[in-house]
DNA sequence: CAGTAG
DNA sequence: CGGCCTTACTG
DNA sequence: GCCG
């Protein structure tokens, strides 16, 4: 059996088809392994293509529950059968797709991010961005007077809570001011993690956290300096900055082939930075390679397979159509129970790489993993499982039914993977669920740091102890803003907790 | 244990 | 100079 | 790399 057709579904429209006919185009369909979906209108959502007999156009739009593919002449087919091959559609097309942003798009840009090679690719975009007419601001003038006052003494902003606890202020998601400071130091921060110097990168944590809740453009590397978390090296940093209006160090990086390769290769699940360096260094430079010559685990391979659909950002509104299905699946399980969103869009984050829900029940929630994943396999969403806790096979921790399962999850609108994390959570341990997988990551550490040295509280995903004496007590928390309260900090809004 | 995940 | 979040799984 |  010939494969021609590999990875395409057809939909044949059966108006104006004997039934012979029908037999027959089915028959080639099936001789070259095109995937042939059966009835109508549900599996024309799961195709890629329509053939059909018809001519007249509006005959066909009555029978076209599926827009976003192409409607191609039936005798297409037959072309493709004596030529043996995969003609293109040029004089088959009877109507256009109409271009949603997803089908099409997606299978290019799939090859495109498998083979991309950083070799003679233009510098890497920052992420903030500042308006155009704001970016003079971060050169000094100073043709004007000879004094150009380079360490001006300016007072921190009285305004900005200068800790070095990102949890006890508010901090955006995007910087109001000083964005493209920002963005450079982010760059610093990703290449001492690649280069395994994680304490470094903690500290461009802080001082980017800070910055980032800095509530105008700073104007001095003095005044920076006054920021905790900004220390000599970084205040130097950014004296150069205000001076020349980058970093060199970073704008190197932007354009770094070693840089943004592993950079890509650390974008694959299951793939730190361990994993990119050593990819590198075996000479890979695209992912393709690395698929291609490297013998890696099935994880790593499914990581790749997917990171073309992963990496297309979800709008929110892709995020709620996920949390829907979820619900409605949920709710013929048990009907006592509930979906929490958590992780960056309960952060209000416009742009999300994964979906993190909480799912809990006011009866127990003993199985529940279990009988949701394997329903919503059945039902064609949940493709692969990319990580799952196994709660109490070894008979280990019977009290604590935390079960979570990362998967890759097929969103019907616009046929990607995406990755969603389902975490089990039994009731009383709700409240702290939603403080710890909200995050941000970097709030997170802030929080549990903050109660440990400060409170003499240990703070985790489930609950909150307080150290007495060597021995642990364990509190009872019945809400995420009570959470607040026992570790003594303000109640910081979830869209406030992007440091 | 190192590596990765949140 | 010590500490830098926490916990679990995989191989 | 920075804080205490």
């Amino acid at each position: 059996m010939s494969n021609i057709f590999n990875n395409i579904k057809v939909y044949i429209i059966p108006i104006k088809l004997s039934e012979y006919e029908l037999a027959y185009f089915c028959r080639l369909v099936d001789k070259h392994g095109l995937l042939l979906s059966g009835s109508v209108c549900q599996n024309q959502k799961e195709s890629t293509l329509i053939l059909t007999a018809l001519r007249s156009l509006s005959r066909i739009n009555r029978n076209i529950k599926n827009h976003e593919i192409p409607v191609i002449d039936i005798q297409w087919l037959k072309g493709c059968d004596k030529a043996n091959d995969l003609l293109s559609f040029n004089g088959y097309i009877l109507v256009e797709p109409i271009q949603q942003p997803t089908l099409q798009q997606s299978v290019e840009q799939s090859a495109e991010i498998l083979n991309r090679k950083f070799s003679s690719l233009p510098p890497e975009k920052l992420l903030f961005e500042d308006s155009p007419n704001s970016r003079y601001l971060y050169v000094k003038y100073i043709s004007e007077n000879g004094d150009s006052d380079d360490e001006e003494n300016i007072d921190i902003d009285p305004s900005f809570i200068n800790t070095k606890y990102e949890c006890l202020r508010p901090t955006p998601y995007a910087p109001m001011f000083n964005k493209r400071l920002v963005s450079l130091l982010l760059i610093l921060e990703k290449k001492r993690t690649f280069d395994n110097e994680d304490r470094r990168s903690l500290s461009y944590r802080h001082a980017i956290s800070a910055i980032k809740a800095y509530p105008r453009e700073i104007k001095s590397s003095k005044e920076a300096a006054k920021i905790i978390g900004v220390g000599k090296k970084m205040a130097e940093k950014i004296r150069v900055f205000l001076n020349t209006g980058t970093i060199e160090e970073a704008e190197l990086l932007r354009s770094d082939e070693k840089f943004r390769t592993l950079s890509l290769f650390n974008r694959v699940f299951g793939a730190g930075v361990v994993t990119a360096n050593s990819w590198w260094n075996l000479g890979y430079r695209t992912l393709q390679e690395v698929l291609d010559k490297e013998n890696i685990s099935s994880v790593l391979s499914i990581g790749i397979n997917l990171l073309p659909d992963f990496d297309q950002l979800m709008s929110r509104e892709d995020v709620e159509e996920i949390i829907e299905i979820v619900k409605k699946e949920l709710q013929d399980i048990d009907d006592n129970s509930f979906v929490i969103p958590v992780g960056g869009y309960r952060r209000g984050k416009e742009k999300n790489g994964d979906v993190d829900l909480l799912v809990s029940s006011s009866k127990s929630v003993t199985g529940l993993l279990d009988q949701l994943t394997k329903r919503l396999i059945t039902k064609g969403f949940l493709k692969h499982k990319l990580w799952n806790s196994t709660r109490d096979s070894q008979n280990r921790r019977l009290i604590d039914n935390f079960e979570k399962c990362f998967c890759s999850f097929l969103q019907p609108s616009t046929r990607l993977h995406r990755q969603v994390d389902i975490i089990i959570v039994p009731s009383e341990e709700l409240p702290m669920a939603v403080l710890g997988w909200t995050g941000s990551r970097q709030f997170e550490r802030s929080i549990r740091d903050y109660a440990k040295k400060e409170k003499g509280l240990s703070v985790n995903n489930q609950s909150i102890h307080k150290l007495v004496c060597g021995s642990k007590q364990k509190l009872t928390v019945t809400s995420e803003r009570e959470s607040f309260e026992i570790i003594g900090i303000p109640y910081i809004e979830p869209e406030l907790r992007n440091c």
